[in-house]
DNA sequence: TCCAAAAATGTAAACGTTTACATTTTTGGA
DNA sequence: TCCAAAAATGTAAACGTTTACATTTTTGGA
């Protein structure tokens, strides 16, 4: 402990850079903040003493001090890390992000709820510029109050439903829809459906579409085919297991996301079923690798990539321009067709 | 703007909190802080304030004024998102890291050295608790200098040449001879090595465990056989294309990392050729879905989750006692033989 | 009931910045 | 050379906390 105070109180600050160079902490202040109003030679002087005392700014006392927006941060809040779908969403929130000259700090909360509020009440309280968040569900009241307060705060993958606000998601409904039509096009009628919890609007929309499938198709909608649990790789195999145990097995499964599905996979593989031979498997998102896995997966791609990057844009928008209408930006999906289904025959 | 300005002022802070109960803000910065000397009826009272006008501790603030490690941050700053390697570096810090109450922020540098300094300038300057970082390469100056300011960091995945650093990683060296060791005693001689770039030691310590497998076994080091460029899925992809097309081409593939294996794999399906009977292929890290993969995939598997909670602990060591002894813990690595590597006959 | 000690509360300074306003210095026309 | 205006610099308060020290209130034994 003492080796840290001793540390921390060596830490140049303003004062010690305005001692070096003889001026004034206004002055330094100045030269930090690129203020025409230096002259040149003070300017040079104090960068030197900057440079010789490896000065750097501390960003906390900034942010506390300043109101305006130099301190340019971001805060991204995340269900979880390890589905690639969001990692996709993160790469594209940092490309736009990185070209305006934002930092993005991260908080995975990996489904849970308290952690979710613990990382919305540090980003707050950092005083970030504004926040990009897939809200745990529609009725999230730690986001809802963000938004209530006029933080800049956009949605992604999933909205809230008492609040207006920013949102970028694709079309469930449509997305499931299309793979669900598929299945039956190929003359499937037992579709066992992995979902995520329904709690998160994502899923409702997701079986929404899926019901809306089977009765365009004129088959009943049988809920002893609906899973849902947790999303993450380990109920995507323990609900795949249950459904290949099953007296009538179904003929395809329908799963709600990437973890689900290649959870689903190993399961399948480990009791050497065949692909599609015996039993068909669509997923909810595409994956860089979907053509690698045994057998190349038949996909609902979601645009990942594009929902971060336009997040991002959109934040931009309302932190420049609070008062701006919300935005309701849906995207579309694609269903990738490979080598994960086969007609009944 | 206005707007925005209007909203924080309004935004409660301790002086509103100690109006509304009628006490001092040294009062409500104890009931705050669990302070046991304040009396009970005081504080049913402040709290009570608190709640009502839904008062929240200005973190930015906390961090400026107090010494001591109240408000708990640690910072993560990795190289590349997209790696399900980092990744599960990511969920094995955030596991020890939530347990002991601290909070992880993540930054991610994409490869970028100078996005890595920003990360650092910024986690920095936001006072964090402690860092966990993988160096962008052995000579990294922004590290150094943190590690010289005496603020605790630990490196994962590599370390730093000239300075005492905790480090947590993997037997490189080690790991890539019992991959290649394996393909030689299957018969493969002529072996391309698809790494990443070699600034990075990891990749230099891969790439020394390759050539000492070649020596062990008596077969010449070919150097157009190693490949060296990004770490990412395009890189693998590419390079697979160049070796699948060379002249004499190589009997097996081993690859630096998940992305580049699971590019490469891209390249050789797209050019339907078989695995293990056309090449075999052997990459480094394991994923949780290798055996999903077509073929299933022979892998050396880095405890990446454990790495990251070793580090996360070993930074919680160093923040606690900042002068112990800096430590190098190097775990193994494990070849798990799956179905993409066959005998040469 | 009184009063010393203990408990509770308050005051004010400090963390490292930014910035409104005040003061000093420089500039350049007469 | 002088002086008003412009440019440069400085002073001091403020952001929202924590905390050392001072002050007030409560407690309980005589």
């Amino acid at each position: 402990m003492r080796c840290k105070r001793l540390h921390y109180s060596k830490l140049s600050n303003l004062k010690a850079v305005a001692e070096h160079s003889k001026v004034s902490i206004a002055t330094v202040s100045r030269v930090i903040n690129n203020d025409p109003k230096v002259s040149k030679a003070t300017m040079l002087k104090v960068q030197a003493s900057i440079a010789a005392l490896e000065y750097k700014p501390n960003r906390v006392a900034q942010r506390l001090r300043s109101t305006s927006k130099k301190t340019k941060l971001l805060g991204l809040v995340i269900p979880d890390i390890q589905n690639p779908f969001f990692v996709d969403v993160v790469r594209g929130v940092e490309d736009y992000a990185y070209q305006n000259n934002f930092a993005v700090m991260i908080g995975n909360f990996g489904q849970d709820e308290k952690k979710e509020k613990l990382y919305l009440d540090i980003l707050q309280s950092e005083n970030i510029d504004g926040l990009i968040v897939a809200p745990i569900h529609g009725k999230d009241k730690g986001v809802e109050n963000l938004v209530k307060k006029n933080i800049p705060v956009v949605c992604i993958d999933r909205g809230l439903t008492d609040v207006d606000v920013d949102v970028v998601k694709v079309n469930n409904e449509q997305g499931a829809f299309s793979a669900i039509s598929h299945l039956l096009s190929i003359g499937h009628k037992r579709i066992a459906f992995i979902s995520g919890n329904f709690k998160i609007p994502t899923y409702i929309e997701r079986l929404s579409g899926y019901k809306k499938a089977l009765s365009e198709y004129g088959v009943a909608f049988d809920e002893s085919l609906v899973f849902a649990r947790d999303t993450d790789y380990k109920s995507g195999f323990e609900i795949a297991n249950k459904i290949l145990e099953l007296d009538n097995r179904p003929t395809a499964i329908f799963s709600g996301n990437n973890l689900l599905t290649l959870g689903a996979l190993e399961a399948i593989h480990a009791k050497s079923i065949k692909i599609p031979e015996d039993i068909s498997i669509v997923g909810f998102d595409d994956m860089p690798w979907s053509i690698s896995l045994n057998p190349p997966l038949s996909a609902v791609r979601q645009p990942g990539f594009d929902m971060g990057r336009k997040a991002a844009e959109m934040l931009y928008e309302r932190i420049v321009n609070p008062t701006r209408e919300k935005e309701n930006v849906i995207l579309k999906t694609e269903l990738m067709l490979r080598k994960s289904t086969a007609p009944i025959v």
